[in-house]
DNA sequence: CTGTTAGCGCTTTCAT
DNA sequence: ATGAAAGCGCTAACAG
């Protein structure tokens, strides 16, 4: 750890104006070869770094963009950071990330922070807390000349570029599937039904179930969900179970097992969760590819655009869903 | 998004100086309740949101904490994480993540993106590549008035605090547990052989093991050690397995149901897991468990100390690891 | 109680 | 080829 200097400081001890330091560092045609030289060597013995505070308050540039998530955990939110890192990379823009814990106090806190002047874009999911409030005051809030993206969990009413899931078609089509397959009771689980993503997908449920049966919605938190699966398991003739986050489908998934009715394929269970989780079930969990990481690129990719033209026409984009089949949507063959 | 407004135009519009405005927006006792209010007013109205850079650079303290972590899909970092914010939460300050990707290049692009003024602390783990190249000269060359911790992945030249988890002793412990359990062949495998986490805990193994016999370890890609192991699991008596991460927790996993040694207890496994993972694999996987949230709320509050009196002694701690035991360390009772 | 002014560290005209 | 000076938005002496 060295003590930092500053250009003036730098200027005093080679003997030359402020100026001329600033120019030799920043390789202006205007400074002689031999100053530049002499001013580089100081500038690296003496560690000088330059003050991002006195930068971009110059500028009023800050070359860095937020993302706000609602969590870390979650196995899509997470693909999608690598999504945006990977194309980002590639920009001389750096990327401070923000966490909310689904906490519309923290999404709050975080989002003002970055917008007051530490960020010129954002890439924001919103927390299920703010998306339960139905408060965005903080969001229409943000100076204009912060360029924002929303993605997967957005909300309608703010006018910015948007990248999302195809919710409600993912869901319909593997509905279709299953009924295809000759399914012919199939509940499903929750614990995102407060999100919009969760509404999506349960409507595009509702909507293709209910020429069959009466639709059947388990919803809650997950030990609610493996409880009320396990009674519902029992008591009745579900053959086929639709978990829509991570949680549902280990709730779904435990219930499943524990009446002992994954491995004979007597039950299938159709989720959303992460790969290596999926593929580590015994047995292998079927499950719907959000492709977080095509969101995550895309939604960075808008906001380059965005800063390249600031006037161009407000976008959304869709990005599909594909069905991976495993284990628990396999009929036995012994 | 509304349009911003600066202190300066505020002033003009209210038709009083720039100061008074200033004074009125931090509530200073020298200005009348009424202008304040007038202030306050006309600041809400035309969302005034004072400007970051200006006050970082007049203050030069940016109430911002950075974090710089090598991978997101880590389950201890992750944990970390979450330890870090909850102590942060409490504090004024925000915090900016930044993940490095296991990448050398991208850690020393954080931390100079970080430490040019965008943060006051850092706390920092770092890259696998970092650890490779052993080159920690970004790290040395960070301004002094910005403190830093480092925790788990550590550098013992660079002079900060620090906190570490018990790797050394977490694995001796664990294999003096199985040699007492009866377990008469153990071998190792790791995919973080480069780590210094992962050296300490392979010779925590290499030196508990070797009145037994002969250290047995398998180093190398998560397919690397599966291929390998799955051929010395057949080849030789080996009844006990230790994986030192995740990876290799699971791919010693796969190999142990391959050759159907797992569910009945002929063989043992002990890994580095997160616990929703460990618990869902069937049988579910013995675990040592490193704390990682205690981890990062031990580091956050080092740092803060740090910030009240920059100059007391440094600090080492170190958090003790748990052995969770699951089935994967059960003989079958049947 | 309110206003004037200097200055945080840097870039950038505009002189010289 | 180099330097002087203004100014980015804000705070905090200091004056009035």
């Amino acid at each position: 750890m060295k003590k930092s200097i500053t250009l003036k400081e730098l200027a005093k001890l080679l003997k030359v104006s402020v100026s001329t330091v600033s120019k030799a560092l920043n390789d202006s045609h205007e400074i002689s070869e031999s100053t530049k030289r002499k001013v580089e060597e100081a500038a690296k013995l003496h560690n000088y770094k330059p003050n991002r505070a006195a930068l971009n308050l110059k500028s009023g540039k800050t070359n860095t963009i937020g993302v706000v998530l609602p969590s870390i955990k979650n196995f899509f939110l997470a693909r999608a950071l690598r999504g945006i890192e990977s194309v980002i990379a590639n920009t001389d823009y750096n990327i401070v990330i923000s966490i909310t814990n689904e906490s519309y106090e923290k999404e709050v806190k975080s989002v003002e922070a970055l917008t007051n002047g530490m960020v010129d874009g954002l890439i924001i999911s919103v927390s299920e807390e703010t998306q339960i409030l139905q408060d965005f005051s903080h969001l229409h809030d943000i100076p204009d000349d912060i360029h924002m993206i929303m993605f997967d969990r957005v909300e309608s009413t703010i006018t910015c570029d948007k990248v999302l899931v195809d919710d409600y078609d993912a869901i319909s089509k593997t509905v279709r599937d299953l009924k295809f397959k000759g399914r012919n009771k199939i509940v499903l689980a929750s614990t995102i039904s407060k999100l919009s993503v969760g509404k999506q997908r349960t409507k595009g449920y509702i909507d293709s179930i209910k020429d069959k049966h009466a639709p059947i919605l388990i919803e809650g938190p997950e030990d609610f969900i493996e409880v009320k699966l396990n009674k519902l398991l029992r008591d009745e003739d579900i053959d086929t179970i639709i978990a829509l986050d991570e949680e549902a489908s280990l709730a779904s998934f435990r219930a499943g097992k524990k009446n002992n009715l994954l491995e004979k394929g007597k039950l299938f269970l159709v989720g959303y969760a992460g790969k290596t989780m999926s593929e580590h079930l015994t047995p292998s969990l079927t499950t719907i590819d959000q492709h977080g990481k095509k969101v995550g690129r895309t939604s960075a990719k808008l906001l380059l655009e965005r800063f390249k033209r600031p006037n161009k026409d407000i976008e959304q984009v869709i990005v599909d869903s594909t069905l991976r089949e495993r284990d628990t949507t396999t009929l036995k063959k012994s």
